[in-house]
Order: structure tokens, then C-alpha cells, then sequence
DNA sequence: GATGAATGAGAATTCATTCAT
DNA sequence: TATGAATGAATTCTCATTCAT
């Protein structure tokens, strides 16, 4: 499972085989098969994985003691970190993008989004303004994989501030 | 080239192989190993044949004369069309992750994001929203692409207008 | 043992492996390999029990009380049940093809033709026309296989007539 | 093709693979998948070969020059050597069972019989006599495979006159 | 006695690529 | 210039079988 995440990192979803997979995981060759029925429920058990441990650290975020910082901040580190590990976020995009083919596997991602969306709630009640922030996270996101250089965590405050106005307490 | 972009749309970037785009183009099974030296400069073609259609798209829209319309709602019909051809949006994304492993088909890409904040730049002079819009509407794209019901029109609009405030006049 | 007969009918001998047929049976992977040495056990197994079937419905016919009815009438409705059990019928022949090629094997099938013998000894006594009957019995039911249309009981009636002539109790 | 059957003659049909059949013919390992689309093609294929082989020879038998001897013997020496060739035979029956699952093969099987049928025209008008003989002929060569010894030229003459009594002139 | 884990061998098929024409 | 033939490598997946429990 590990592996098969290391795999996607390397060399992107369509590099993900039960030869790949088991050589890094150094197993014989058809130990993948053995524990995941198909290549198939090997990306879905990745994607599933990418996507709960996902949502849980944005939960984390939401659920952490108000220690006086602003969200919106740790907001922004864990999305620079998200970018820093590059081939991860990519990975996952190329998980999502398998998924957007296949209606039974958008489950995780609802999870997520969901989760996206309460973070939304801590500083807005405004419907559209949490609907915009929960999409527009994930261009964020992916443009700083486009981009030459991505945005340092400063950058990524600035825009959570211009997405997410507004005081925390302001509710 | 055409047959190129269909096998993608049906079957995502992973399916592009030098037969499968053989037969869709009905040619013999060596053609596309004759014309493209490897599958790579065939989704490099690809790639870049779509960000100039996209950015071109764009530019019309800038450039359109000014008939009395907002070009948010332009903009967002534009979206709409775009998320409807649900295929052919994933293809770009998935050759998108594809140019993110490698810095030399950036060019394509940022031509496009040009175009983009060019847009944005018709309502504000605030590069920080320029910024986040034109980051943002990735975003909007692929949450379409991976949400059960794609957003309507409307929706599009609305969001546009959170992401872009103000008269279009107002510069 | 069920299993092995019912995977038989639907995919052949050749479909016939440990999982196959323990998957039908719902037990255990390795379950036939645990009760049955080999596959070739289990097809052998199969064989001598579908023959014993067979051979036990042709001695109940023989040993039935005669009730007037002609046992050329009583035949030919057993044959066209037989090959309305199509799935059944075919596995009983490819058992039998597989058992051609080891004579260990002949015995339950002799038992079976023999019964056939029988049979034809009730309308005659001429050698001859008896094996004539006991062999070109299998090519009436094969044949039935490979038509479009399977004989009905009345053909199978009328060709009876013509291989088992003369008055039952003209012997 | 040819070595398609000589493995169908010492393995079976289920011992029919890319490998099996590249080895027997001494090409590299693809070189079946090559030629044929599929394990399929290949069967199908030889199953075509054969039965046109049969429906041939059978043929010629009919068409021969009446040269005084009667047909039936000719016919029963092509038996006796049908017999003879074993491995041959057995392909056959595999060959024609597989198709029995498959409708759509059931041509080359046609062509066949009814080479047979006009056969016993020859002899007899009576369709009943035509129909039986037809049939029974593919149980007097699968029974011959299943008895320990196959019968020899003069008794399938017999049983030949048994199925179609009468001189060929008395038409 | 019965069963899950594990694995090497081999199945069908597809691919990229080379070569000859 | 363009294309069919051919083939080695690699793909997914199934199987038989062994072993530990």
C-alpha cells in the first residue's frame, strides 16, 4: 500500500503494476495481487488512504484547541507543506482524476470536501463564499504544481485571507 | 492528433499507446511510431495543442467588443460548455498532471494562465485577486469534473461574482 | 462434487480448477485440493458419477414393470430430457473425450453402454443391430447438441422406430 | 494451424495455449497471438480446418467414379482410418463440443453433415433413413474411440449395412 | 481435520520497436 | 515516404501447490 503510493509518486498512476508495486515493496511479483484483487482496488485503496488521511488532518485542524493563531495560517502551512510534498499532491491528483471516471469511488472525496467546507464555516456563513473556498482550494493547490516555483506560506495566508475574509471571531 | 485527444477522453492518458491511436485514426498500426517519435512527443503534441485552444477561447472572450454583456457571465457559460465536454476537460487535466513532472512543457500552461489573469484584470487591478482567481479557476473546473451533479450555469455565475466582485466598469 | 459438475456445465472441463470449483461450492480455496488430490481426481470422480447416473436411468427404464406403453416411447422422452439438460449433457461428453484418452477410466463407461445393450435387447436379438443401436445412441444425442434445434420427443420416437424395429414383443 | 492440432491431438483443447502451440511450431512465444487474434481464432479456426478436411473428404467419396465397388466399403475403410488416427478424432469431438457452446461456429459442422446426408441419399429416399444415419455415423467413431479396441473395417461394413440397407442401384 | 497465507509458474494479451520492403 | 511483418518485453491475472497453524 505504502509502495504503491511511493510507486505513484515516482512515476504517476499509470506506473502503478503488480510488478512495480511488488519490487518496491520488495515482494515477489505476485504478492500484490495476493492482497488487492485487481490493479484497480490497489489505486481505489490508495486513493481511499490519500483521501482519509487528507480529511483527517484538516480535521485535526478544525478540532485543535484555539491557542489564539488564526486558522487561516495554519491553513496556509499545511497547504505548504501539502505542495512541498510534490510528488504526494500529485499522486493524489492523478488518484482523483482515475476517480472522476468512476461514480462508486467518490466517496472519499465528498469526505474531504466536506471536511473542506467546515473549515469554510469557522469564517463565513455566507453558502457561496464556503462554496468558492472548497473549490478553489484544490486550484490552489494544483497551480503551485504547475507553477516554476510554488508560493511560499506567506502567499498561500494572502489568498486564504482574500478567499476567507474576515475574523475568525467574527462569526 | 484528433485521434490522439479521443483516446484520452475515453480512456484517460494512460490508454494513449502507439496502436490505440493508430486504430482510432483508422491508420496502420505503425503510423503514429512514424509521425511522433515516441509516445511522449505524442501527449506533448497533445498538451500543448489543447492550452492553445483553451487560451485562444480565452482570448476571444477578451477580446470580444464590448456588446453591453458581463463577460462573468461569458466567462461562466464558457465554463459550462467546458465542464459539459466532461472527456475532454479530464483529458487536460490528466495531460496537466503529466506537464507537472516535466518543466519543459510549462510553456503551454503558463500561456494559458496568462490569459487567465488577463481576464481577471478586466475587473480588478488587486494582483492578489488576479492571483487567486486565476488559481481558483482550476479548482472550480475539477471540483466540477468530480461532483455528482456538474454546477449549473448560474452557479458558475455566482461564483464568478465572489471571485470577482465589483462592475466590470468599475477599473 | 456438485460444484465440480455444475462448473463443468457452465465452462467446460478445461473451466474446471481448485478455485472453480471451490468457489462454486462456496468453501475454501484450497478445499479441493484438501479432499481431492488432483483435479484430475475430481474429473474423474465427476465422470464415474455422471455415468452411473446415466447407466442407473436406463436400468430403472429396463426394470420398469411394462405397463403397455412401448419402452421406445419411454426412450425417447428420457432422451429428449437429456438434451434439454444441455449444460449437462455436454459435460458428460467432454468427460467422456477426456476419459478416451485414459483407459483407467473405461469402466463406468462401460457400464453405461451396456445398460444400452440391454436395452436394444429387448426388441431384438440380432448382434449386430444391437451394437449398431448402443453406438449410434451417442451420435443421436451429440448431434442433438450441435442442431439449431434439438430433436423433439417424437423425432427421437421415430428414429428409435427406425434403429429398434419390429413389435417389443416380437423377440 | 498444423500445430494447433498436433498439441489439440496430444493435449486436448484445454491444452492449447499461445506458449503450447509457439513451441510445437518452433516460433517465438507471441508468434500465435500474431497470426490469430486470440486462443479463440485459433480454435475456431481449427475446428473450421478439420471439419472442411472431413466434409471433403467425404466428398470425394461421393463424388468418386463408380468404379463397381460398393460406397459403403469405401466408407467404412474412411472410417477405420478416421478411427485409426486417434488423436486426431478426438481433436474433432473437442473441437466440435467447444463449438456446441457457440452458435455462431456451427457452419463448418453443417457442411459436414450434410455431406453425410447426401451419402445415405445415395442409398436410401426415406429422410427418417437419411436423418439416422446421419447421426448415428458420429456415434459408431466416438464409441469406437471409447472401446478399448476400435472395431475393424468389416464390422463398421456391417454396421454400415445395418444403417443403410439395400443396394446403391435399387434406388 | 481443515483453512488462510503465501508464492512461483504460466496463462492471454498488448506494446514498443525494429526491419524489410 | 509509408507500412506490413515480426518479436522480445511487459502487462494483468489465475492456478497449483506448499506451509504454518
Amino acid at each position: 500500500m505504502d509502495a504503491t503510493l511511493r510507486v505513484i509518486e515516482r512515476d504517476g498512476a499509470s506506473g502503478v503494476t503488480h510488478r512495480t508495486v511488488a519490487r518496491e515493496a520488495d515482494l515477489p511479483a505476485t504478492a500484490s495481487t495476493y492482497y488487492f484483487e485487481s490493479i484497480d482496488a490497489l489505486l481505489t485503496a490508495a486513493l481511499t488512504s490519500c483521501m482519509n488521511e487528507d480529511a483527517d488532518r484538516l480535521c485535526e485542524l478544525i478540532d485543535a484547541p484555539d491557542d489564539g493563531t488564526d486558522k487561516r495560517v495554519a491553513l496556509a502551512a499545511l497547504m505548504s507543506r501539502t505542495v512541498a510534498a510534490k510528488g504526494r499532491l500529485l499522486a493524489e491528483f492523478e488518484l482523483c482524476l482515475l476517480a472522476s471516471r468512476r461514480p462508486d469511488l467518490r466517496g472519499p472525496n465528498r469526505r474531504w470536501r466536506d471536511a473542506l467546507c467546515d473549515i469554510a464555516r469557522l469564517f463565513t456563513d455566507d453558502p457561496l463564499r464556503v462554496k468558492v473556498f472548497a473549490r478553489a482550494y484544490d486550484g490552489l493547490l494544483l497551480q503551485a504544481l504547475l507553477a516554476d516555483e510554488p508560493p511560499t506560506t506567506d502567499e498561500f495566508e494572502a489568498m486564504l485571507g482574500q478567499l476567507l475574509p474576515g475574523h475568525p471571531d467574527s462569526r
